[in-house]
DNA sequence: GACTCAATCCAACAATTGTTGAAATATTGA
DNA sequence: TCAATATTTCAACAATTGTTGGATTGAGTC
């Protein structure tokens, strides 16, 4: 990941309804959530849901896949990792001692192959 | 921490300068670096990055410290900690196979106790 | 095919954030 | 004390981001 993604990444998170968006769909797992189940948990307007969960997704954070007549989400672990990592890296430039071994740490939590929904919707540019 | 103080936080990296500048803190380690050092280093302004210090600083992100005529300044790295195990808290609800056990291993890496500056600056309510 | 529900797109407006230069503050050394 | 250096504060302006309601698209159901 290189630094424009980050930024991005990091924005997307910068929000109070993105991030617990974000965290929600973290502990729902790979299943996921549809969109207004999301909407009525958080108290969110649906357009309002709509305009964020683009940003989440734009950033490489959430994918998405149509199940009828409900689009769930899901939140992107990989592409999470990957922005931990960016942060972490080179962590105390070779020390990892003094910080408690964070940047090692996190690259050795490598996800396993990201679980596939029946069908995924396109993203935009990553 | 909560979730008020992650967004802050995550804010506070969302911007193409202040993400460089902690990076560059992260990696110089315990003993930071100076304000106009890191201007130089990056080409930006004096003004505008002091600007930026003091965002990162109110995220509890940075720290800094006075060092004769320089303020010196070094990354949080507890403070980071803190925000990497809010977003991968409760991972995948319990299941952090599914995950790579990103939150476990989170856990796992706690900070030493932060390595004391010779004076330090107070900071902005947290 | 018409109807309903889920979700997104659009456009106007409001609010927040970043940039700049000039002035102010703090420290060092002559 | 005075001049030089490092950094911050202030204020005006520019740019970006979030919110809202109404219109639109797509899928299932009668």
């Amino acid at each position: 990941m290189e630094h424009e993604a980050a930024t991005a990444a990091l924005a997307a998170l910068a929000h109070t309804h993105r991030l617990a968006v974000f965290r929600r769909l973290v502990q729902a797992g790979p299943s996921g959530e549809a969109a207004g189940d999301i909407a009525r948990a958080l108290g969110i307007g649906a357009t309002a849901l709509s305009f964020h969960l683009k940003e989440l997704d734009r950033a490489g954070l959430v994918r998405s896949w149509r199940d009828g007549r409900f689009i769930r989400y899901s939140a992107d672990i990989e592409g999470m990792r990957q922005l931990l990592d960016f942060l972490t890296q080179d962590c105390c430039n070779g020390h990892p001692e003094i910080c408690g071994g964070l940047a090692k740490v996190l690259d050795a939590a490598s996800c396993g192959p990201a679980p596939r929904p029946a069908v995924l919707k396109s993203r935009g540019k990553r």
